[in-house]
DNA sequence: GCATTCAGATTACAAATGTAATCGCAAACT
DNA sequence: AGTTTGCGATTACATTTGTAATCTGAATGC
């Protein structure tokens, strides 16, 4: 076998995850580790989903390396192999590159134009401006 | 029919648009009208296309209707029929909701902490900031 | 010990996406 | 006018994603 999946250059997580496996991810940042069951009693109801889903989901994050298991009697336990932080910076970068030629403040003034910053978001932007500064 | 495609209650635009159509669409929003062949001109070399995928691209976004034609001799210009910043801005927020719970601060904070910013934006979102509260 | 149950594994299947090749037709050339 | 050619339209086909249903084997309950 050619040494494949579940890890590269950056290590761990260079696997897109989808938007469902996402939901799935969430739950298990959120807590972990936790079972294909409670991660289902996390997401179904939300998503409308039924438990085959999740299992479905998980199988195809441990298969992009970005879940491990640990087996706990019967079952699974699944913690996250990508730390959440990572993941969203990962994204973030993604989205800046795409849609606004990797410059942040363009993305900024979007946000700004867009009615999308809060008065509190606006203030503690300006608090991290602050602390960037010293 | 049951009057289906091109339109939603937000105007034209609500298909959701994939990573390759978007490279299609920036080319359009760079200059527009443009026909197929110039697309292509545009895009190709860059994504390692030939011209039939390009065109399979203005199909599929003429269909969820972000983009119109008109007929020039024997072929057809393009045009986007969504502005970029709408697009832009709804992915923006988009994300910002997927992976910040609605909220653009953190996802500010994540830039910085990330070194995303460089000097200038920072310097542009102080500006941006200053210009807000007037 | 044997039936039931409950996990993960395997298979399913439609829609979307990436990436074209082919078809059919009208315009342009000769 | 007949042939070529250059267009959009149609068809193709593998992969990924969304959303499950079924299978298989081990643990559990009698």
């Amino acid at each position: 076998m050619t040494a494949k999946a579940s890890s590269d250059a950056n290590g761990v997580g260079a696997e897109r995850i989808s938007d469902a496996e996402h939901a799935v991810m969430e739950a298990l940042w959120r807590k972990s580790p936790q079972t294909a069951v409670e991660v289902c009693d996390a997401v179904c109801k939300e998503r409308g989903w039924s438990i085959p889903t999740v299992k479905t989901l998980l199988s195809r994050l441990v298969n992009k390396g970005v879940l491990a298991t640990e087996p706990d009697g019967r079952r699974f336990l699944y913690t996250p192999r990508i730390k959440r932080s990572d993941y969203v910076g990962t994204e973030s970068k993604r989205l800046v590159e795409r849609l606004f030629g990797g410059r942040a403040a363009p993305l900024f003034a979007q946000l700004a134009e867009n009615e999308a910053l809060t008065p509190d978001d606006i203030a503690e932007i300006e608090r991290l401006l602050q602390e960037m500064k010293k």
